[in-house]
DNA sequence: AAAGATATGTCAATATAACTGACCCAAAAA
DNA sequence: TTTTTGGGTCAGTTATATTGACATATCTTT
């Protein structure tokens, strides 16, 4: 095998240690935010991943989020109880439920990402766009690896 | 400001999604072999952080890992009990302490590292140097930020 | 139509990893 | 000598997840 150099373990050590620091700052910034509103990062994932796949399912959410569907559970029902999200029955399958953020979860999910956005815009400010372009290449690799 | 492309709103949340992934895969993939032990995440940070820093102060982790001395301490006594790490009183500030890994902690990390290496490993293979390098630099000024 | 599979909901108990707050001691620094 | 720093610990609590067992409605297959 050939001795490439970016692929010495050192590497891969100092990697695996930035995925966990750029996670862990990405999801901390806005905490002030959803303190606000008594919910946890366990909320945020669901309110981010309903922004951005507007109509997912129950098993949908599931999927991406791998955890089981008690736990998914018990955080939806904090996002119903506080209008945030609103759920309808699947026209075509009425055993689905197809969930979408109302207009107070709009508005907090922009506030969360007001938050959120400063950090990555900013580091890709200071970057070209051949640098972001391969760094979502290496990540999309690292993801579904 | 410039319209950039790539700092639209919809790719920085794509971005901040993808963080999540690269992480929760990232830090899955050694669960088995830490359960083996009876340890979870929390250990495993600390374990890579020592073979990373070895002989790190008690402050050095926490200034890494974020969290409070109470909980770093009940890691670190599982750590100690398991025979993982060392524990050394400072030579210049006999106040601090330097934590190692020994002859087990090292085995182990080596198990979980073996696991977690394939993921970024393969990922690095299928990326070209310049990639590599372009992913890392964005990766170092998000967190940074 | 009956049988089976799928999508979702829920109860209860437990585990893990974090937190706050209040103290303590020993050693270094001022 | 006083203050600050580095570390340790007790107790209670919170957030997020787990396992396992069941229940219901709806869709699919036979």
């Amino acid at each position: 095998m050939r001795d490439l150099l970016y692929l010495k373990d050192d590497q891969i050590k100092d990697f695996i240690e930035q995925i966990f620091y750029a996670y862990r700052e990405t999801y901390s910034d806005p905490k002030k935010i959803l303190k606000k509103y008594s919910f946890g990062t366990a909320h945020h994932r669901v309110i981010h991943l309903i922004e951005r796949h507007s109509g997912i399912t129950i098993s949908g959410l599931l999927s991406k989020l791998k955890i089981t569907k008690q736990s998914l559970n018990r955080v939806l029902r904090d996002l119903i109880k506080n209008k945030t999200i609103m759920i309808k029955k699947g026209e075509v399958d009425s055993r689905q439920r197809h969930i979408f953020l109302n207009e107070k979860g709009k508005r907090l999910f922009d506030e969360i990402f007001f938050e959120q956005k400063k950090r990555i815009y900013n580091a890709l400010k200071k970057s070209d766009a051949d640098s972001v372009i391969k760094f979502k290449n290496v990540l999309d690799k690292i993801i579904n690896e």
